[in-house]
Order: C-alpha cells, then sequence, then structure tokens
DNA sequence: GTTGAGCGTT
C-alpha cells in the first residue's frame, strides 16, 4: 500500500514531476497530485504526493520545512478522503 | 501577467 502525503506552500508553476523528483530523492514516490483550481483551472498552491508505506512518515518528517521552488515546504499526513 | 491558507480528482 501507499500513504497518502499533503503539501503545501508550493509555487504557483510547481508540477506533479516536481513533486515526484522532489520527493523521489527522499523516497519512494508511488504518485503525485498537484490541486488544480476547478473552476479557473489554476494551480492552487498545494497538492498531494503518495509515497511508499515505510517511507511515508520518513519523508513527511524531512521534506517538511525543506526549501522547495525558494519557500519552506508544507508536508503533513493527508487526511483520509473518502472512498465511497 | 493576479493570489498564499489550505486537505484532492476520476
Amino acid at each position: 500500500m501507499a500513504r497518502t502525503l499533503y503539501v503545501g506552500n508550493l509555487p504557483w508553476n510547481t508540477t506533479t514531476e516536481d513533486l515526484t523528483n522532489f520527493f523521489g530523492q527522499f523516497g519512494e514516490v508511488i504518485s503525485s497530485r498537484i490541486i488544480t483550481d476547478r473552476e479557473t483551472g489554476r494551480s492552487r498552491g498545494f497538492g498531494f504526493v503518495e509515497v511508499a508505506d515505510g517511507d511515508a512518515e520518513k519523508m513527511a518528517q524531512d521534506l517538511n520545512g525543506k526549501d522547495f521552488g525558494g519557500r519552506p515546504l508544507t508536508v503533513n499526513e493527508a487526511k483520509p478522503k473518502q472512498q465511497m
């Protein structure tokens, strides 16, 4: 399985590939997703990164507060989304 | 071409 990490304080131009590359250096990245505004299509400045179960907590602590794009990254374990 | 707390889409 994998854990989902909430990533905030991202630059507007951050892409999913940027998250995958950055998080990939700290652990195994399963998938990444940048949340874009559904109505405007522009980036909301945050996203989610799905990582390996065993590396999730370590990556969250290592990447939290790390500099990314010139700004301190905000990383936390994402809240479980309602699965229907 | 803007903005800056905040937990997402099929």
